[in-house]
DNA sequence: TGCGTTGACCCTGGA
DNA sequence: GGTCAACGCA
């Protein structure tokens, strides 16, 4: 195959680019891997050694699947050796942590460092909250490891951040940033914001080690370029700068990462940062129908901090797409799940159809519709499989065994399975680790050859040290005949079916297939077992998907980037849903909720259905309902592009800057749906509200219907309803206003379009 | 120390 | 509606 080959004109330039810096902006659907793909195969052909070459990709997935084609394309078959080992094309944080392996100590880390993922983090961070004795609302544990990630995104450590501090609170998140960044490197961890964080510091800090990657990498590709961040930026930019050949593929209308960093003027100031860098643009799509392309084009028309583009294509226009609104979520899954038949009726696989939402507690609802008429699907994202407890806790073991000091690792297994060890032998661990200055293990070790604990503690104690012994001396065996000695030694197994839950199987299933990988791995060759835990922290769920199996995918809009389908669902699309309500009151915020669903629209080739829903319910069914609007997203595809089904028990008027229903329907559905606890859920598939007549709401669907519109107040000015409850034949109503959010009784407010009071 | 119950918090998104 | 930590009791 020649991947030169049926190159447009403007794919062949980016290509056939002689060097130096370039942007390719490229549109969704544009053939933008088949240019990376292309153009690293292209220098190869020129004679640029593999060696030579490093590539940073979105995903590991995507990362396989182009060491793959560049292999098939240079003819060198299989990923070991050869081009496979030399050529870099990883994710930042794997190329990071490839780098940071040979450079350990240059970087100052040990070679076996460990890396943290969000909940180990949150250990960290609770036990300083705890120690420091800070009120735990106010230094909430995400809030804190939110602004850390913020900081380090823009690389600004503990010591600048005590320096901008403004206010007290700031000078004591200053403080507990810099002792999570001591507690880290007394458990010689670092966490995903570190791997970059610490890469760029070595290039820094050490001009030779600099001088020496830059010299070795020719050529730097990056793409996904506009979800790239401040950090990972100046990495970029310290490897390039040798010699300036770098060649980065982005779409500023797909930037849907700005919450974790993503700085899209790495993309729109691209010219100023690298002087007399080309910029190429790629705006044929070869994906889409002409109807979906026109939606997708017409809904991003509507950001203005944009390059501005239009995408066009050949393809025929196509089926239009459709939206149904449904009264419920239930209802909402039931028209997906319809939708998803219709799609097999075609003759389409399961495995080219997609259901995207914007939540992953969105799963629910359609998950269990799909059980229960047994469409095969599975749920990306959410609890990922290397975050099961059971898989967390059998890998903590090995991370252990790696690097003793982590002592987040050790406070999870040290008593699991249960060896009689409670907190007050907790309480003399730690009190011999801050005495002298020793890893847990060794503390724990030593108070056992002191006779410090009781006969029953000392036992338990015994037993744990002999399995990390044992795994500390077999190190070098293959991964997967060191976790069969694990889960032997703990006697894992039986420790859960010990526990006695409902999903003791899932488990152990679980359990299972971490064996498995660990066998993958070693029948790979690919190293050590530092790398295999590496592996384990840095693969997602999208890069473990399988090939070929016949079922759908649900997955959030957000892990759906880079993937397409032959029939596409965007449940969900109701205001403050999708857009999101914490981007409603901020225009830059909004904007990325506008391309998160011009995202999730061009990842579709022929078929879309869009749908809301009339009422859903937040916390399961004690919660409060959300809705009331369809999203304006929906309003902002052309008329003529979309076939509207509503739910026939819903009165729905479109009106402009987002529709919205009134009348009976919403309370009585909600009525109905909540005396239907302990009945029958609903009635049969296929009939829902067809043959009903709307129920005249009560004060219940009152208190439904307000919630979510836009009202005025004399004082506050306007705001939207958030919440509401019934208040001596008023309403009292939970309003955010600009100002803040507030409570106030429904006859001071005014609607903000009708005039009537909410 | 082990175990069951209660209650808070939760549900933007993820390497 | 699910998870997790704190709490109280055996």
């Amino acid at each position: 195959m020649n991947l030169l080959e049926s190159l447009n004109p403007e794919q062949c330039a980016a290509v056939e680019h002689p060097g130096g810096a370039l942007l390719v902006i490229a549109g969704a659907g544009s053939g933008k891997t088949r240019v990376l793909t292309a153009r690293i195969a292209r220098l190869l052909a020129n004679g640029v050694l593999p060696r030579a070459i490093l590539a940073f990709t979105f995903t590991n997935r995507a990362a396989r699947e182009m060491r793959a084609r560049i292999g098939a394309v240079v003819g060198v078959p299989g990923s070991a050796g050869g081009v496979g080992r030399e050529l870099w094309v990883g994710t930042f944080h794997a190329t990071c942590v490839r780098l940071l392996r040979r450079e350990a100590e240059a970087a100052g880390i040990p070679r076996g460092f460990a890396i943290y993922d969000r909940e180990d983090q949150e250990a960290v961070i609770r036990g300083l909250v705890k120690k420091l004795e800070l009120p735990e609302t106010a230094f909430r544990v995400g809030t804190v490891l939110a602004r850390i990630s913020d900081a380090k995104n823009e690389l600004v450590g503990p010591a600048e951040f005590e320096r901008v501090a403004a206010s007290p609170h700031e000078r004591r998140l200053a403080e507990v940033y810099g002792l999570y960044q001591k507690e880290l490197a007394r458990n010689g961890a670092l966490d995903f914001d570190d791997l970059i964080g610490v890469t760029v510091r070595l290039l820094h800090d050490r001009p030779d080690v600099a001088e020496r990657y830059g010299q070795r990498f020719q050529h730097v590709l990056v793409d996904e370029y506009q979800d790239t961040n401040h950090a990972q930026f100046r990495l970029v930019h310290a490897l390039a700068a040798v010699h300036g050949n770098l060649f980065v593929v982005g779409d500023d209308d797909q930037s849907i990462y700005g919450w974790r960093g993503a700085d899209l003027s790495n993309v729109l100031e691209f010219e100023r940062a690298f002087p007399g860098a080309t910029v190429l643009r790629l705006e044929q799509n070869y994906r889409s129908t002409g109807n979906i392309l026109r939606a997708a084009n017409a809904v991003i028309a509507h950001n203005r901090a944009r390059k501005g583009k239009t995408l066009w294509c050949e393809r025929e226009a196509g089926a239009r797409l459709r939206f149904a609104l449904a009264e419920d979520e239930f209802d909402e899954a039931r028209r997906v799940r319809r939708f998803l038949e219709d799609h097999v009726r075609r003759g389409r696989r399961l495995d080219e159809a997609a259901v995207l939402y914007r939540t992953n507690a969105q799963s629910r609802a359609l998950e269990s519709e799909l059980l229960q008429q047994g469409l095969a699907h599975e749920i990306v994202g959410g609890v990922s499989f290397y975050q099961r407890r059971e898989v967390k806790d059998l890998l903590a073991y090995l991370r252990l065994a790696v690097n003793p000091a982590d002592a987040v690792a050790f406070w999870r297994v040290w008593n699991t399975p249960r060896r009689g060890l409670g907190s007050a032998v907790r309480r003399e661990v730690e009190a011999v680790m801050s005495g002298r200055g020793v890893t847990p293990v060794e503390a724990l070790r030593a108070l056992v050859r002191e006779g410090a604990l009781s006969r029953a503690a000392a036992r338990g104690a015994d037993r744990l040290l002999g399995v990390l012994d044992e795994l500390a001396t077999r190190l070098e065996d293959p991964v997967d005949l060191l976790f069969m000695r694990l889960l032997a030694g703990t006697d894992y197994l039986r420790h859960l079916e010990s526990l006695g839950e409902e999903d003791c199987e899932d488990r152990r299933a679980n359990v299972e297939e971490l064996a498995a990988a660990a066998g993958g791995f070693a029948a790979r060759g690919e190293g050590a077992l530092s790398d295999f835990l590496a592996e384990t922290a840095l693969l997602t769920d999208v890069d473990r998907l399988a090939e070929g199996v016949d079922r759908v995918l649900l997955l959030t809009a957000h892990n759906a980037k880079g993937l397409e389908f032959d029939s596409v669902v965007v449940a969900g699309l109701e205001e403050g849903l999708f857009p999101h309500g914490s981007a409603l009151e901020d225009a830059a915020e909004l904007e990325e909720e506008r391309r998160l669903f011009y995202v999730a629209l061009t990842r579709a080739r022929d078929e879309v259905l869009l749908t809301a829903a009339a009422t859903r319910r937040r916390f399961g069914a004690l919660g409060g309902p959300l809705g009331g609007q369809v999203s304006r997203f929906v309003e902002e595809v052309p008329a003529e592009l979309l076939e509207r089904e509503v739910s026939p028990a819903l009165a729905w008027q479109p009106r402009t800057g987002g529709a919205r229903w009134e009348g009976g329907g919403v309370g009585a559905s909600t009525v109905a749906l909540r005396r239907g606890w302990s009945e029958p859920v609903r009635e049969a598939p296929g009939r829902s509200g067809r043959n009903r007549t709307p129920e005249p709401a009560g004060r219940r669907g009152a208190v439904h219907r307000v919630i979510g519109r836009e009202v005025y107040h004399e004082v506050f000015g306007r705001g939207i309803v958030v919440d509401a409850e019934d208040a001596a034949g008023d309403l009292k109503c939970t309003v955010r206003f600009a100002s803040g959010t507030k409570k106030v009784m429904g006859r001071f407010l005014t609607g903000g379009s009708d005039g009537d009071p909410a």
